[in-house]
RNA sequence: UCCGUAGUAGCUCAAUUGGCAGAGCGGGCGGCUGUUAACCGCUAGGUUCUUGGUUCAAGUCCAAGCUACGGAGCCA
């Protein structure tokens, strides 16, 4: 091949490899491993589509080109050219194909870089978070989030919804006061969003069907493998919806993502390792059970266990609301999300529409993913009655002044409607089968870090 | 906030009863024509989290603090 030739090589992508075997080809991108045996050097290099090994040998280099691969340190970033070939023994992503090195040009030789293919801990690498991403496996799980959220929003769209953005800078709560970031909103107090759904509520007497999509804000000081301080939830909400009906939606719209995820994201399933089978298996009908029935199913459950500390743990009272191991036990007699319907009223949020005849409980509903991942999705029939609405309202004593719009909602044309919020790194952690949300979301916002 | 565990080289970890501060990886130098977290030889690299205490002697024991990790509560 000649220089012409190589010059005008195609700018490809590494994604694309297969196309390309027999031609000359050019790829940009940095050196994620390095491995040689004297005249022969490997260069696993990563484009940000793929990874693929490009092949040095000296006798087929100019010296001093030779000499710039032998050089190169992990992370570099390069423009190669050379030839596409397959190969059985050639890693990548996709594997099989790799590119002889005819030229090499280095944008910047990197220092020596902190991350090595060894093992490290869980806060040295959340410390060096905006290089973790460049790994493997994050790699593969936030290219799996990506496809998670347009396949929820996908199926959306599908069905009729419309996207209504909501506002981030809130006068008033969503939900409990105690968990609220204030900001300084011109010498005025405001607060960061909790939910979307008050707007929500208002959107759909314009449009119908509508969700909102977006980073919500708790002032938390909870340390679970399950909280962020900064979370993005998928909230959808529906006039003239029934609770029975919203179960419908949610459990269409969850099966649908996982299903996307398995046809569009297998190859980064194999990279971290998930069990697929237990995916597969996730197909409606999801069960639906009612909170009283859940209660007992734990009473009874516990009655069988023999172990003090476990007993009383999963020690629960008809009224009170589940912890963690409560779902943990509860999901595990399911290979498929479960639904808990009709909630006691006292541990539910003020909008909840109480069950007729029946007020000690709400038209409430929660989604719990198997293996342990619990809570991912909770919403419920909101009530549509002024009276009532403004009566919990002051019981709450959240202050009726800045409630005035929402009641309002309630004053012309209120029909039933309900709602419900899916948490977006939930939903990613029990997919990709991660033991912590840090890794769903490039840049975790936890109880003690902001940083990077 | 509470309970538990830990903090030693850039990283992951050793260090016996309180008695000379060590290995692998990564870095540097050299070797090797099919490597897959390559391999072989050489080499540099330390305020043992901080402060105070006990002791002839502290990485090791005691006290307080800081930080992280695991769990609980609350939630999506």
């Amino acid at each position: 091949m000649s220089q012409k030739e190589l010059s005008v090589a195609k700018l490809i992508q590494i994604k694309d490899i297969a196309a390309y075997e027999g031609q000359a080809v050019r790829v940009r991108g940095w050196v994620y491993n390095k491995t040689g045996k004297g005249r022969l050097q490997f260069i696993l290099l990563r484009d940000g589509s793929g990874q693929a090994q490009c092949v040095a040998f000296k006798k087929e280099m100019a010296p001093a080109q030779f000499e710039a691969v032998r050089a190169l340190t992990q992370e570099s970033s390069v423009i190669i050219r050379g030839t596409v070939r397959a190969d059985d023994r050639a890693p990548g992503f996709p594997p099989g194909f790799e590119i002889g090195i005819q030229e090499l040009e280095i944008l910047q030789l990197a220092q020596e870089y902190p991350i090595s293919p060894k093992e490290h801990g869980t806060e040295f690498l959340m410390n060096h978070r905006h290089l973790w991403l460049r790994s493997n496996r994050q790699w593969a799980i936030l290219r799996i989030r990506a496809t998670i959220i347009k396949a929820m929003r996908d199926w959306l769209d599908e069905q009729g919804f419309l996207l209504v953005d909501t506002p981030i800078i809130t006068p008033a709560a969503g939900e409990e006061t105690t968990t609220l970031f204030d900001v300084d909103y011109f010498g005025e107090n405001a607060f960061l969003a909790q939910t979307g759904q008050l707007y929500n509520e208002a959107n759909i007497m314009a449009f119908g069907k509508v969700y909102c999509f977006g980073p919500t804000f708790r002032a938390e000081k909870s340390k679970t493998r399950r909280h962020l301080i900064e979370f993005w939830m998928l909230e959808p909400e529906i006039a003239f919806c029934s609770l029975e009906e919203l179960m419908d939606i949610e459990e269409g719209m969850v099966a649908y993502v996982v299903a996307q995820v398995l046809a569009e994201r297998a190859g980064e399933l194999a990279i971290i390792e998930r069990d697929i089978d237990k995916l597969k298996a996730i197909t409606p009908p999801f069960a639906r059970i009612s909170y009283d029935d859940a209660v007992a199913r734990l009473q009874e459950r516990q009655r069988q266990l023999d172990d003090p500390a476990a007993k009383a743990e999963l020690a629960i009272e008809w009224g009170e609301d589940f912890g963690s191991p409560h779902e943990t036990a509860l999901a595990e007699s399911f290979d498929k999300p479960v639904f808990v319907y009709h909630y006691p009223t006292a541990v539910k949020a003020f909008y909840m529409t109480p069950v007729a005849g029946r007020p000690e409980v709400c038209r409430s509903v929660d989604l719990l993913a198997p293996e342990g991942y619990g809570e991912i999705i909770g919403g419920s029939e909101r009530i549509h009655d002024e009276e009532l609405l403004a009566a919990n309202i002051d019981k709450m004593g959240l202050g009726r002044e800045a409630y005035q719009w929402y009641l309002d909602l309630r004053k012309f044309g209120s029909v039933p409607h309900a709602g419900f919020g899916i948490g977006v790194e939930r939903t990613v952690a029990w997919i990709c089968g991660l033991s912590h949300v840090r890794e769903t979301i490039p840049y975790a916002r936890l109880l003690n870090r902001k940083y990077p």
